[in-house]
DNA sequence: GTGAAAGCGCTAACAC
DNA sequence: GTGTTAGCGCTTTCAC
């Protein structure tokens, strides 16, 4: 059996009140019965119990994270750095993988809410608004990260998808690109939108016209880029360039010129989002926008911890920048 | 506040023991009391409280996954799966990244025991015996999964890495190749020693001479894949194939190979393993030998329950068969 | 400085 | 069929 606080306690000869205190460095104790139970704690190997301390509304010390998928670099990426600076802060991380999935979300949050996690931060892009109303009226901490969600109060921290879809776009402008198509994930998520916004808004600045026959949506996984891309760049007028609205999507895109013949980026340039680790494998390697995708794991993971601890009740919405990796996947129109 | 099972009691006008019975399935309830229960749970939206049934001997259905790093998408897809079975089965994942590091390892196990985990699979390639060993002592369930621990006995999935390092460089023998380096990951963990006797045998098989000189070990990331490539591939004589112990390392060797202008397939041939997303988004896309990682994931979640719920105590070792996916990275010797 | 005791939410004998 | 009650391991109030 695994010793307890009272075994301690027997064998120092002292109550269980006294071993809690010296665990949790409440009370006053004397230098000497401290010194005595840690080191019988020592030998004994002791573990405090996390569930009995939870129970009595002590914290878990763990967290949930709701991602739509961990073998989407992004996602695997964000994820690690999330579970480095929780590790870090004493927390460890749940993950759950939703795939964006509604039913699946649900169900988890629930799992999560009965092991009574001590926070969980959403990086799924599901519009679950009602359910996730709940939690925080429950007083359940909740953060965002890579995602919005106005209505909600709660602690944000994202890429300014805007500036990044404006960025990526105004590039291939100014390589000389006129007609310019724009693969988006399904346009339910914020951040896709706030891209192509960003895109749309590049083009009319450059006063060039917003087609919506270029502006496709599609799922977020290579193949479903591909099959994307395939389409678009089998017009009779195809696009000259084309803005992935993320590093997925622009794979499937490489992959689709390749099949018709289409050199990139000679006669196709393509611009991703994400700067994954695939950005820089790719042939030719890829001209994406890159996220913080550091930063914005370990803020979140701050802002949620702050928010358990209650060291601050305000809740905050982080913007950080994107930036425009450029790599050999965009050239100059000829 | 949550409601508890008092609340119910309460309203429904039994005691808690009954409603604890109508959760628990356990004892004899009549169906109409049964009915009142559930009905008035709904209505408070109650959730049972796993910590506290957990602080009573049962399941606390969360499971620990120690892996080296999730941003390696062998592993990333090896914890979507064991995840994806996981929640089935309804168990939470915790997740630990642990870059293979001893310290980190034994801050990870400890938290996981503070916080009662049923059961802890182990990915990584810590030769942390001693520690383990301990574990398996207090009684706490412990499966390996993509690695071996022969003096422990623990139930442990796996591939057949000698036959996975034998096939793939078979494979170049075949093709004609004799100069055939391999790049191994560290060689203290055993998937790599393995491959790399499974590439020693297949040498010897066709009375091709074992070179130490061919055989480097690196770390496991691009970057150091990348660099060990470069210097054997800048060698008086360099070798006309590269056999390497995963895709990470095959594709830091694609790298190095283009910045020294030597082309591949033509002239320099390269074997990956594991058969992650990366291998087919690579150019040219890679031959490697594919882990079933999904039956694996699946497999350690099992037994891992099989054993929490003993069901069943006989440990097992399940051995699942690699496979070579041949891609345009390899080629006959001209 | 230290301890007695109640209680966190739930389970499981055992009694009725 | 249902209730009483004694814990699970820990925290915390209050008394000494």
């Amino acid at each position: 059996m695994r010793p307890t606080i009272y075994d301690i306690a027997r064998l120092a000869g002292v109550s269980t009140a006294t071993v809690s205190k010296v665990f949790n460095q409440t009370g006053n104790i004397s230098e000497k019965t401290r010194r005595r139970i840690l080191e019988i704690s020592k030998e004994l190997n002791y573990q405090p119990n996390v569930l009995a301390s939870a129970l009595n509304g002590k914290k878990t010390f763990s967290l949930g994270l709701l991602i739509p998928d961990m073998v989407n670099p992004f996602f695997a990426e964000l994820a690690r750095h999330v579970e480095d600076r929780a590790q870090e802060l004493g927390f460890n991380l749940i993950i759950c993988n939703t795939d964006n999935d509604m039913k699946k979300e649900i169900k988890y949050i629930q799992l999560l809410r009965q092991k009574s996690v001590d926070g969980i931060i959403v990086a799924t892009g599901v519009r679950n608004d009602e359910f996730l109303k709940e939690l925080i009226d429950q007083r359940v901490p909740i953060a965002l990260v890579a995602r919005e969600m106005s209505v909600l109060s709660t602690s944000t921290v994202l890429v300014d998808d805007f500036a990044g879809g404006y960025n990526a776009t105004r590039h291939l402008i100014e390589l000389g690109h006129r007609r310019i198509a724009v693969i988006a994930e399904s346009m339910s998520v914020s951040s896709s939108k706030e891209r192509v916004r960003g895109y749309r808004h590049a083009l009319e600045e450059a006063e060039l016209r917003y087609d919506e026959e270029l502006v496709l949506t599609s799922d977020f996984s290579i193949e479903s880029g591909r099959v994307t891309a395939l389409a678009i760049l089998q017009r009779p007028s195809r696009p000259t360039a084309i803005f992935a609205c993320n590093d997925l999507l622009a794979i499937g895109a490489l992959q689709a010129a390749k099949e018709l013949g289409i050199r990139v980026p000679d006669d196709l340039s393509v611009v991703g989002f994400d700067n994954t680790i695939l950005a820089s494998i790719t042939d030719p390697p890829m001209t994406t926008v890159a996220q913080p995708i550091r930063a914005m794991g370990h803020q979140v993971v701050d802002l949620i911890v702050a928010e358990i601890n209650e060291e601050s009740t305000v809740k905050q919405r982080v913007v950080l920048l994107p930036e425009l990796i450029i790599r050999q996947s965009t050239q100059a129109l000829r």
